[in-house]
DNA sequence: CGCGCAATCTTGATTGATTCCAGAAAGTAG
DNA sequence: CTACTTTCTGGAATCAATCAAGATTGCGCG
């Protein structure tokens, strides 16, 4: 786990300014994976007292397009924010119960970046999203 | 394009009602690929006349729930519905204007279906993204 | 160490999609 | 044709997210 020390090298160098919010948030992405944007506002409420949700918010879209945090948006959810990135990995998304896992990306670096035929767009990523039963909602769907 | 008839077998077929705002609203999905509920509310009215947004939704869980029509919800944009169901085909959600274009499965039948570790999750599908730039926005950013 | 600019945060209102609810209407089976 | 059940209408409510204006604060510079 990242020491705040971190955090505020990974802001200065995306010269971005170093405030207590932007470490608090950060903090949390990493500390809660796939939280969704109330969790995280209530983390960050926890650590540093009352900040407003429109802080977050504007913190989350600056290091989002920092690319310190990648936002997920999975079906059925809100918006959820991670700080995995650079590394090409995917997600499975429980049915039943929204539970999300990391999945490392199935064949190699970039796979499913050639569809059979791309009409014409130029790709430039590919994010793929599983469906189905986390192994508790299995068992107890299956009992 | 399939005829109202058609439409009615298939509802019948999913022991649906036969119901006015039904056919349009499958009507409507038909002939607007990757509509946004919206469009989909406006077409529908323009067909019948007035209907209440609250039927629309309704008929659309419907229609999802029985595979006659299914959902997809890019980021950054609201839910669309479709028309195709059955064969396992994926999209390209434009960076730029969110247009939307079908693309068939790249490598096969169902290839993305065995991630490298599967968390013991129980998958049964997986659906994927593509993001990029449709040829319009490609050609006016280069330019 | 203190100043000034510009980015950032606060507060509060607002939008927009979606859902909930109760009653009226309509489709289907018999 | 009748009755039952599903579906539709109309309106209110919820929730995430965005917008706007003014107060703060971080950071670079002298």
């Amino acid at each position: 786990m990242p020491t705040t020390a971190d955090f505020e090298r990974m802001l200065r160098g995306a010269a971005l300014r170093v405030t207590r919010p932007r470490l608090a948030v950060l903090s949390a992405v990493h500390q809660h994976p796939h939280a969704d944007t109330g969790s995280i506002i209530a983390a960050v409420r926890t650590a540093l007292g009352e900040v407003s949700h429109q802080a977050v918010y504007d913190v989350l879209r600056a290091l989002t397009a920092a690319d310190l945090v990648r936002c997920i948006e999975p079906p059925g959810s809100v918006a959820r924010y991670e700080a995995r990135v650079g590394d090409n990995h995917h997600h499975i998304v429980c049915r039943s119960c929204g539970a999300i896992a990391d999945v490392d990306c199935a064949v190699g670096p970039a796979p499913c970046l050639t569809p059979s035929d791309d009409h014409g767009f130029v790709i430039d990523e590919a994010e793929v999203v599983y469906r189905g039963l986390c192994p508790t909602c299995s068992t107890a769907t299956s009992s």
